[in-house]
DNA sequence: CTTCTTACA
DNA sequence: TGTAAGTA
């Protein structure tokens, strides 16, 4: 298939499936015209990309974690050690992320509130 | 009509 | 990311 139905397949804009392919997470043929040929692994692939990201990780992330991921039906598994590692490293930063932010919300009700120090 | 690349907001 | 432009 062409990238006009993989995009509509899965929801991805085309856009966004050729910078995929840019950040090196698909591989799609190339016919002499230059278009692309998607398989229909990649429908699946797509959707494994999505559900990465939506886990925060960068695209850059999500190339060196693919090859070592599994795939049950949907359900991705770690199948590295050194992924688990990665994976618990990027839910701490998310956990930072979240502290400072938190932080910057109570000094915002603070002034909002204009409340005296 | 669909896709491609490049460039700009 | 979206979109416009000029092609193949």
């Amino acid at each position: 298939m062409r990238i006009g139905e993989l995009a509509r397949r899965t929801g991805v804009s085309e856009r966004a499936l050729r910078y995929y392919e840019e950040q090196g997470l698909l591989r799609p043929e190339r016919r002499p015209s230059g278009y692309r040929v998607y398989g229909d692994a990649d429908v699946a692939a797509v959707r494994r990309i999505r559900v990465l990201l939506a886990a925060g990780l960068s695209t850059a992330q999500i190339l060196e974690v693919l090859p070592c991921i599994v795939d049950d039906d949907g359900l991705l598994t770690p199948a590295c050690p050194e992924l688990v590692d990665e994976l618990v490293k990027q839910r701490d930063r998310i956990g930072e992320a979240i502290s400072e932010l938190e932080t910057t919300r109570a000094n915002l009700n603070t002034i909002i509130a204009g409340q005296r120090s």
